[in-house]
Parts: structure tokens; C-alpha cells; sequence
DNA sequence: ATTAGTTCGATTGTTATACCTTTGAGCCCG
DNA sequence: CGGGCTCAAAGGTATAACAATCGAACTAAT
């Protein structure tokens, strides 16, 4: 019974202009790069108003289909891709459910123990030369003594790719999305060193294809991580994951 | 020198508000339910046009953060979750193409073995009883030879939940909606039986406490599902992945 | 010849105003 | 009590205009 009849639907011009353009994305009459026509002509096109227009296509950037620029030459292009947009809405998800960081921290364990697993197993030289470069970056920032976390962040990324699934990838994005401030915070420069060695070992890892290895490094390490930041979190008071969350300004374009 | 400055922006005032109501909304200042003032008085309170606003609750409303309902006494209502926002997300990048089906099992199969393993070490009594109570109605669906699709979900669900990790939880949620409606389309009766004997061994694994047994009990049942889920595909001809994929409506609220 | 400025036009961003459409609430009447 | 009518509130759309942005072509100076 489920499912016999399915929603009338009255839809809003701008959502059926959203179809449209939604559909050809898909079945690739418009490709990657492509600029849709200004909005004017648009509106010409679709017999409707710029407003109705400008309607959709604020969908159509939110959903990371198209990104809108101003200026000569400017207009709706057709995205590469719209990962980004995956990570924003689960960590959008992840706020609005109040998620503990140590949690997250648990999950993250979880999936890239995976993602280092498969690395090990798929990547391709192209990919682990990402890895060591993002390593060799990891290494000269040590050697400075400076900020850890963002080559860190890099490190996980490049490995998350090389896995060769990008739903686990994004799911990756996601979550460090939600870290990242956090990291930021409690950074401190002993650490650093440990967290640098555990990179360079699980780079070979993965660079000599042992699957393995890869994971029970990866493993150990995200461990630890999981190790310091709940102590860092006795340490603090009971602040909210909301309010250290969103202080990145929103993606407009 | 990474990270030392970051980029300035001349976000779009529509930008701005975006980001105002996202804040409000995490900081549970504006709660699930809650109606925001009116287009107009919107327009009025952030200083802009009304145009300016209806922008900023598009991408909002994209976003799975408000709906908007039309006639007297509707408005933007902040929603209560957009869990299905982050499925559309995903299944649009699917359809992309930057992502397989297969893909999306595997990602599956890594986070459910893991919900598996922590639901048998943390699941209490409660918990428990709801997997029970999946599998219970797994069973008689079963008997009836009845579509076993739903029940299945169910039960993993369940099993998620028991996990006691959320992030973990929303995840196998998020990747169950992108599988239903293929799950849906390559049902058949015998994979049913084996299907529903693999949950059964599972709480019991999970009864019992037994981490280790109910996660290569999960992990086999998944490698299962991935294997039957790769021939289904070869024996689909190549495209229909965006046929079948946008058949519910748009949500325009 | 290269570089620095300048103008110009195309395009999005924003404003203002008006009207249409939808929809709930209340009223009226049978 | 119920059905229909009216009305007002709110979003949806249309039109016209101006502001801000930005690339490209052009110009001038060294």
C-alpha cells in the first residue's frame, strides 16, 4: 500500500526551475565548469521573473550544484564537485544533535582505521606522493615549532582519498570539520612530535601496502588522540560543542 | 605561516543573515517549532529588502535548518531535524556520480560493524529490547513472505542506536536512505531467510555481550549484502541510478 | 614594450513597490 | 452542528531601478 500515490504537487516555479536545471546537471547536458545563462536570460527562458530565478538558484548554490560569481563575466557555473556540501550538511546534522566531542573523536577512530586500512590496500603512487607531501609539510612545521593541527588535518584528508571511497572521504571532511577548532585550542607542541612520528609510520605503511599495519597504527594513534583530548576536556569547563562550532563564516560563494 | 590570516570576506548581506538564524538556531535560542517573524518584519529587523531575506531563507531552507510554509499563519518554522537534507546531500553526490553504490555499501559495512561491536559492549536492557523487538518483527514479516526490506532497516537502526555513540547512529542513518530505495527494487524472498537468521545470531551476539562475535557476525552479514548488492548491479543495465533516485518530490515545504 | 591606471559594459546584489495566490480563522447561516 | 463565505496575513511573483563588482579593452607614462 505504501507508496501506491505519490504527492500532488504544486510545486513553486523556482523549485520546477531547480528540477530543470538539476536534470540536465545529471544527465550531463551541463558539465562541470559550464556557465548557465545570466539571470535575465534565464528568466527569459523560463518565462518567470529574476526573482524566481535568483530563488533557485540560492538552491541550486546551497545543494553545491552551482557556485554564483558577480562581476563581468560572472554567473551560475556548474561545480566540480559538492563533497563540501556533504560535510557541511553532516556536521550541520552533527550540531543540531548535540553530539559530545569525545564522541566524535570515537567515530572518527572508526572510520579512518578504515580509510588507513583501504589506503594501504588501493593507493596509487599519485596518492601516496599526497600523503608524504602532506608528511613532509608536517615535518617542516615541527621542525619550527609552529601550529601542528592544520598539516596534521591535511595528513588525514590525503590519506581518507587514497582510500578510494569518497562517501568515506567525506564522512572524513565531516568530521574534522567539527574538530578542528578544538585542535586549534588545544594544541601544544609536545604532542606534535608523537603525532608527526605516528604520520611518517603509517605513510609507510601504506606506501609498502600493508593493510595491516596501516590500521593498528592508525588505531594506536587515533587512540591517544581520543586519550588526550578527553583529559583536555576534564580540564576544561563544561563548554559546548556549539558555541566553538561554527565560527568559520558561512560559504556564500 | 599557514592559517595565520584568513581570508576577508565581503560576504553577501543575505550571507549575513544565514548566518545570524544558523547561530540563533545552535545556540538553541531559536528551538525546533519556533516560527521566525515574517518576510516583512525580517526585511525590517536586518535593515535589508524583503528580497534579501527570501534569499537567505532559501539557503537556509536548503539547508534543512527552516521550512516555509505559505498562507495565513505560515512563516519559516525552524525544523526538527534534517537528517533528510544530509541524505538528499549525499544521494545528490551520488548522482554525480563521484560515487558508486558499491561504495556506499562499503562505507556501510565499516561503520555497522563498528555500532555492532560497541552495541554489544554498551547496549542495556532497553536497548536490547528494541533490537529484539525488530528482529521479532523481522521474523513474522518473514512468515508472511512479506517484503523484508523495512524490518531489515529496522533492526539495524536499532542495533545503531544501541551503539551509544549519536554521530555513529546518524550515519547509518544517513547511509540507509541512500541504499532503501535500491534495497527496495533488488528484493527477492530467499535472501530474506538468510538475511533474518544473520540478525537473529546478531543479538544474540549483542545479548550476550559478545563484541568480537557481533561484529564478524555484522561484518560477515554486510560483506554478504555488499556481494549480493554487486551482482544485482551487473545484472542492471548501466544507468538508472538518476531514474530511480529523484522519484519523491522536491521538498519545497 | 611593459606596466600602471582608466574607462566601460556585463552581471550579480539590493531596494522599492505592487499585485497574485494560498491558507487559516472566524463569522454567518441553514 | 456543519458547510460555505469573507477577510486578512503571509509567502510567491512581477517590474523597474540602482549599486557594487569585475573582466577586458584601452590609454598613458616610463
Amino acid at each position: 500500500m505504501a507508496m501506491l500515490f505519490t504527492p500532488v504537487r504544486q510545486a513553486r516555479a523556482s523549485g520546477e526551475i531547480v528540477s530543470q536545471v538539476e536534470r540536465a546537471i545529471f544527465t550531463s547536458e551541463l558539465k562541470s565548469g559550464d556557465r548557465l545563462e545570466s539571470e535575465r536570460e534565464l528568466a527569459e527562458r523560463f518565462k518567470v521573473s529574476r526573482i524566481t530565478v535568483r530563488d533557485a538558484l540560492r538552491v541550486l548554490e546551497a545543494r553545491g550544484l552551482v557556485y554564483v560569481k558577480v562581476g563581468a563575466s560572472g554567473g551560475a557555473f556548474v561545480t566540480e564537485t559538492n563533497a563540501d556540501q556533504v560535510a557541511e550538511s553532516i556536521s550541520t546534522m552533527i550540531l543540531l544533535r548535540r553530539m559530545t566531542l569525545s564522541g566524535v573523536a570515537e567515530a572518527r577512530t572508526v572510520v579512518e582505521t578504515a580509510t588507513s586500512e583501504f589506503a594501504a590496500e588501493r593507493a596509487d603512487v599519485a596518492a601516496i606522493a599526497r600523503i608524504a607531501l602532506s608528511v613532509e609539510h608536517g615535518r617542516s612545521v615541527v621542525r619550527e615549532q609552529a601550529p601542528h593541527t592544520e598539516a596534521s588535518m591535511e595528513f588525514h584528508v590525503a590519506v581518507a582519498d587514497a582510500a578510494g571511497n569518497e562517501l568515506l572521504a567525506a564522512t572524513v571532511a565531516a568530521y574534522r570539520d567539527l574538530l578542528i577548532q578544538t585542535l586549534q585550542d588545544m594544541r601544544d607542541v609536545r604532542s606534535a612530535r608523537a603525532t608527526q612520528q605516528a604520520h611518517e609510520e603509517i605513510l609507510d605503511a601504506i606506501r609498502s601496502h600493508d593493510p595491516e599495519a596501516a590500521r593498528s597504527l592508525m588505531l594506536a594513534h587515533l587512540q591517544d588522540f581520543e586519550k588526550r583530548l578527553r583529559r583536555w576536556l576534564a580540564t576544561q569547563e563544561h563548554a559546548d560543542i556549539v558555541s566553538r562550532a561554527r565560527r568559520r563564516p558561512a560559504r556564500t560563494g
